[in-house]
RNA sequence: GCUGAUGUAGCUCAGUGGUAGAGCACUCCCUUGGUAAGGGAGAGGUCAUGGGUUCAAGCCCCAUCAUCAGCUCCA
């Protein structure tokens, strides 16, 4: 007998091999109806720890293994898995949020099942579930097409209605081994090679005639699989590894039931209309043009004042945090880029030389090798210390063609760069200011959360990068400290350091919960060495000081582009680039109190738009209300009579009257306070 | 860079080998109105670019450029 402990604490003794499914139904048939997997937690101390990896556990990290997730002792296992032990058992039904996961990956099996029901020459890889659905790898000669994708689909509810039975089976690594290699089914055979060793058992589900090898766990039946879609196709390295074969990864997603799959789409609608590129274009806000180049951005009107109230925030900001403007050239010689180390660790990053008269220039990749030539002009004390320049600057960086994306991945962007020239004991400090500074940047541009990576380098590849590895240890610690310091939750990523230094990288949330990579933090010992940076230190000798750098918006272009798409192009006040419309309600009667409505609250600051056209007022306050403008102003015969306005609020509508003193006041608090609401 | 798809008017899109289309936007005319589309007329296109096939190409073929979905790589 074995003791069984449920959620409400009972505990019930059962014969050794009960499986879940047997106590939810000596609990409740309904409940043996509705329940999709059981959770078990071992109550007793375990001998072995060990784990056995699969394809999905290894190659695809889930947000909860990214930035940690509960303890390993719980595990999720199918409902027939007989129970050996003294264990807490969870039975989770679909309203649990842990078994969609379970179903979708039940469901790439029953589109596996589809896939070589109707294309048996398919080979598989692994078929893995994700945040949003599923996917699962398959190699073919010829390419899926859309019509493939719609029979798969099809095939898929056929093996649903089956209602097939998800059986678990163990068997010798050898057979699956011989049988997988029968086959030819090489990444299987792979995947068995590579996760499994001599003498394990291995573990297949089985589905009709379709055998999966996997280590589950699975939904009962594929007739649980009841909501579902196959959604796309796209091209995926064999293994990550862009110098292996290219495999085709056909993407869907499922859920227990069609509203579910409803609210997906319906979602996934929403993220395409805060799609910044979408609004940038409707709201007039920037453009790539192809005659000039992909990755380079052009900045409309409405966009360059966005971007003009950004960056004028942040130099004020800067110069209130102590920190000097600097600027430095676009182009500089070869030479600096060779002492600076980017022409060995980043030229593939960067545009290839050009040549002027006798010498070789280079387009900036980063404003580092500029700033520490002018820390380098003139000799420094230690009294000088920390010197911190700061510089809008506008870098150019290659990006391989097929990788960029509007504003968020370009090839012309402009840093909030910052280089922080300290003694090895201002570190500290200097980092935690920084990141002070990046949180104030995150809550000022209304972003309520945000996680840390401290991102080191990989003592594998040191070849990647510069530096000695003691150099580098003490830089993560330095790092490391600073965050606990300031009790910041990170979680640290071995080889994503840039190839001078360790960073931090805070990634912010936004209203949808996607996250962004904008602001870094990163030390550097190295550029200091190879300038020879120096300092005279209060003994009188000469020192080397250390070096931050910083960027907070990360690039200008990126930020902008995760504004536009957090506020859905509804900006708040201080940044919307008009902030009042005028509308006047018959033109030939009201225009001239518009125009002088116009001309009060141009005068106090504000950013007005004056619809004069012979329209209709309904057509102008539409026209309006799509650019997204916070105030619309109506104004007619009692506006005009009584010196106010009747105000039109975004999102809220009719507001009523107040007089045109009282809107300028309350406009301009909202300016001012940087308000996010209206 | 790789795989697949796409590129037609300012925007969103229809057009599968035989004289380039619609809606919105734009210009003009009528309309002068009370909180999200008033009516009419007009103008606007080397069908991404360059080759090729064909009596004939927006449409078929090849190359290039760009965009999109991913992969890989990154701020």
């Amino acid at each position: 007998m074995i003791k069984i402990q449920l959620p409400d604490g009972s505990v019930r003794e059962v014969a050794k091999g009960t499986s879940p499914l047997d106590i939810a139904n000596s609990i409740s048939p309904r409940l043996a109806a509705a329940v999709v997997v059981a959770r078990v937690r071992s109550l007793q101390p375990t001998s072995d720890g060990t784990t056995t990896e699969t394809p999905e556990a290894a190659e695809t990290q889930s947000e909860e293994a990214m930035y940690g997730g509960a303890a390993q002792a719980e595990r999720l296992v199918d409902l027939t898995t007989p129970l050996t032990e003294d264990v807490a058992l969870e039975l989770l039904k679909e309203t649990d949020p842990a078994t969609l996961r379970v179903v979708r990956h039940s469901a790439a099996h029953v589109m596996a099942t589809a896939i070589l029901e109707l294309f048996p020459e398919t080979k598989l890889g692994h078929g893995p579930a994700t945040d949003n659905g599923f996917f699962y790898d398959v190699y073919r000669d010829v390419a899926f097409t859309e019509a493939d994708l719609a029979s798969i689909e099809q095939k898929m509810a056929e093996v649903v209605a089956r209602d097939e039975k998800f059986v678990r089976v163990e068997e010798t690594r050898e057979k699956g081994l011989t049988d997988y290699a029968a086959q030819g089914e090489f990444m299987k055979v792979h995947f068995i090679e590579r996760f499994t060793k001599s003498g394990d058992e291995i573990s297949l589900y089985k589905n009709g005639n379709f055998t999966d090898f996997c280590r589950g766990p699975h939904v009962p039946s594929t007739g649980r699989v009841k909501a579902f879609k196959v959604m796309s196709i796209a091209g995926a390295y064999w293994l990550g590894d862009e110098k292996n074969q290219q495999l085709q990864r056909i993407y869907g997603t499922a859920f227990f039931n069609q509203k579910d799959l409803d609210a997906h789409f319906k979602h996934l609608e929403e993220i395409k209309a805060r799609d910044h590129r979408v609004l940038g274009k409707q709201l007039d806000l920037f453009s790539i043009q192809e005659v000039a180049g992909a990755g380079l951005i052009f900045w409309h009107p409405k966009g360059g004042l966005i971007r003009k109230t950004m960056e004028d925030w942040m130099r004020a900001e800067c110069v209130r945090r102590g920190y000097d403007l600097v600027v430095t050239p676009h182009i500089m010689r070869r030479e600096l880029w060779k002492i600076s180390g980017h022409e060995g660790y980043y030229s593939d990053n960067m545009y290839p030389p050009m040549e002027l008269d006798d010498a070789e220039y280079r387009l900036k990749p980063m404003n580092c090798p500029g700033h520490i030539l002018i820390y380098k002009n003139s000799p420094k004390s230690y009294r000088d210390l920390p010197v911190r320049y700061a510089e809008l600057g506008n870098v150019y960086r290659y990006e391989r063609s097929g990788t960029m994306h509007g504003l968020l991945r370009v090839r012309g962007f402009t840093q909030d760069d910052a280089h922080i020239f300290c003694t090895p004991d201002q570190i500290e400090d200097e980092v935690v200011a920084c990141i002070e500074f990046a949180q104030s940047v995150l809550t000022t541009f209304g972003f309520a959360d945000f996680k840390v990576e401290l991102s080191t380098w990989d003592p594998k590849k040191p070849q990647d990068y510069t530096g000695s590895a003691d150099h580098w240890a003490t830089a993560i610690n330095s790092l490391k400290t600073a965050l606990q310091r300031k009790n910041i939750p990170f979680v640290e990523i071995a080889g994503e350091a840039a190839f001078y230094g360790p960073k931090i990288d805070v990634k912010l949330i936004d209203v949808l919960g996607r996250l962004w990579q904008l602001s870094t933090v990163q030390f550097d010992f190295n550029l200091p060495a190879r300038f020879e940076l120096e300092y005279i230190g209060e003994d009188g000798e000469r020192h080397r000081p250390v070096m931050v750098h910083r960027a907070l918006f990360g690039s200008v272009e990126r930020f902008f582009g995760v504004l536009i798409e957090h506020y859905a192009g509804a900006f708040p006040m201080w940044l919307a680039p008009v902030q009042v419309g005028l509308v006047p309600i018959s033109n030939e009667k009201h225009l001239a109190y518009a125009e002088s409505v116009k001309a009060r609250l141009e005068a106090a600051g504000l950013r007005v738009e004056l619809d004069g056209g012979n329209g209709k007022m309904n057509a102008k306050i539409r026209d309006f209300g799509l650019q997204k403008f916070p105030f619309i102003l109506v104004l007619g015969d009692k506006e005009a009579a009584s010196d106010s306005v009747s105000v039109r609020v975004r999102a809220k509508g009719d507001e009523g009257s107040v007089t045109v003193d009282e809107f300028i006041a309350r406009a301009k608090k909202l300016v001012d306070g940087h308000a996010m609401e209206l």
